[in-house]
DNA sequence: CTGAAAGCGCTTACAG
DNA sequence: CTGAAAGCGCTTACAG
């Protein structure tokens, strides 16, 4: 079977004997509209079905200016919870016939510019941003050209733009007031660079609001910051040394799940016990840690919730936009503790 | 600042006295190919950089037909093994300048349908594909229509097209030698519906093949394959009977990596030690493989030059249609095994 | 109820 | 060395 080429408006339009024009507004759903009678509404659908026409999505671009594709910017789509936030994502633009581009920052700023200004270039109608620039000229810019976006998992104090978060601040000292419930009183909280990230930010103030409210001890070498490029062996580092010390604190709250993953490993390279040994509570619920074993304790994230949310503020923004260019958009999520066997009671 | 809307040829033609000809011919690197003076284009280059103008892609793809962009079908984003594959093929794709569209078929055949055809009147140049589906009907259309694709991990043994995958008869058979040469007699293998998936067939026979090469018995009850949407629940089944039986095999093969994760927390859930009382061998190697407990030996497939090699066979195949087209690229990679604690040596 | 015409912003023969 | 003009395939005022 040869694919008849070219099918188009004017070859449907010349077959029908009627005018392009036409045959656009039937198409386009606006037969009614313009009075076009119902017959001849039944000839053109039948013939644009028999010979699955579909407008050229170019000409349709060129003219309309839009793209019905938006761009979505993360740091790796292959780390567990991007992955499961583009997957979400995807299913709600689908649902609403938009077309998803994903692209990776991999934490570089710069790469992170070169990839928005790619996104604009290929005429998105707007963006879903999880930021790793320490800056925002970036999103003044988006502003500035009138480009929708939204922002999701990291937002920035000092420039509120329209945004889809979870209330980090309040997952982390949930975590940190159930370990002190369990009778920890040395608790450590590791984070992951780069410092400024909001929700690392975020994290561990709540952690710190905790052990204050409990009127604990906040001992700054319980304070972490892991740097991303070498999460293992940093922690091997840190345990190490507390080992041998016998400082190890009697739990840890870790604010991201790669850093959880790792230190798995490194307690069981280090024979320190999980829960026997040290406790922990993770954020992120990612779907191993029910797997390992123990399972871990952690803070879950609603990420149905954050990516239906995101999607739906960006496209009302792109379809409605006078209406909604005054009114920001701001939505923060409650996470759950989702209580595992990581966490062992002490009796103080 | 205002932005400075609408900055088209036109305007830079205008504003440097010159045709819009000249301006493109400049812009797309053929100023010396027709001549043009030095002078005036190095005038064009630095007031296009000036402005920073970037050329309309919905113009330039409704004038050459060509998009830059390419679609992905995958089943399911969020599977670490596709989400891998994905963040590698979107890393090559824009080092070629090209972006990627990422789909998700849920192993649901007339959604993968629907997808493909929703990418083809997005105009993608090209597919890379890992279809789920029964037959082929869906890519002997992209044939018909000149819409160059790549297969990618699954194939179709009657309807032979570019692809690239791994060995998984081979990768299989060396997985379950291993088990054998590690004293291992009574070896279950477990698949992952839909059972006609190619991936699945070839690692049964290869787990078959070692099988039967070692003069060993091949026990038709000890070949399970788990349904996809009900993996846990299965295997607990499973399992369990057998535990109940004392017919539990010293080893399992697991052609599937969710596969392996329900098989871990089954075991624990039901007090059955690995590799104390079974050894497991899992296809692929998924980052959580080395932090369970114990780690996992696994079947290793080179994610990134399966990637690198699909999106290379694809842009050849749209830079250079015509030379290609006669001529099938067929690629089959070599797994490796990674030996790690999930295997207990046993003497006979 | 329907159509002719303009125009979106490019690229590319063609002409000089 | 450079430009005028056609045309890619749509949508949408405008006119009747």
């Amino acid at each position: 079977m040869t694919h008849l080429k070219n099918v188009s408006l004017s070859y449907i339009a010349q077959r029908l004997g009627v005018s392009k024009t036409l045959i656009s507004m039937v198409i386009n759903g606006n037969g009614d509209k313009y009075g076009i009678s119902k017959k001849t509404q039944e000839r053109v659908l039948k013939l644009v079905k028999d010979l699955d026409y579909k407008p050229n999505q170019f000409a349709r671009g060129l003219r309309i200016g839009k793209s019905n594709t938006i761009g979505l910017v993360v740091s790796d789509i292959s780390n567990t919870f991007y992955a499961r936030i583009a997957r979400n994502i995807e299913d709600y633009c689908s649902q609403q016939d938009y077309n998803l581009i994903i692209c990776n920052s991999d934490e570089n700023q710069e790469k992170e510019i070169r990839i928005i200004n790619n996104l604009i270039n290929k005429q998105v109608d707007g963006l879903i941003i999880s930021s790793t620039i320490n800056d925002t000229k970036h999103l003044e810019l988006l502003n500035d050209k009138g480009i929708p976006f939204v922002l999701i998992d990291r937002i920035y104090y000092t420039y509120p733009c329209n945004h889809v978060i979870v209330n980090n601040f309040q997952g982390a000292k949930d975590a940190t007031s159930y370990l002190i419930r369990k009778g920890h009183r040395n608790i450590a909280c590791f984070t992951i660079s780069p410092e400024y990230i909001s929700t690392q930010v975020d994290r561990f103030s709540g952690y710190r609001s905790a052990i204050e409210e409990h009127f604990l001890h906040f001992n700054r070498k319980n304070y972490k910051v892991i740097p991303r490029d070498d999460i293992y062996n940093s922690i091997f580092r840190i345990l190490k040394i507390m080992k041998n010390n016998k400082s190890l604190p009697t739990a840890i709250f870790l604010a991201n799940n790669q850093l959880t993953l790792s230190l798995l490993k490194v307690c069981s390279d280090l024979e320190i016990n999980i829960p026997g040994d040290i406790s922990i509570v993770s954020f992120d619920d990612i779907e191993v840690f029910s797997f390992t074993n123990p399972s871990i304790t952690c803070v879950s994230q609603p990420i149905e919730s954050i990516s239906q949310n995101a999607v739906k503020i960006l496209l009302e923004l792109i379809e409605k936009k006078d209406m909604y260019k005054d009114t920001l958009k701001q939505i923060s999520l409650k996470t759950s503790l989702v209580k595992r066997n990581s966490v062992k009671k002490i009796n103080n």
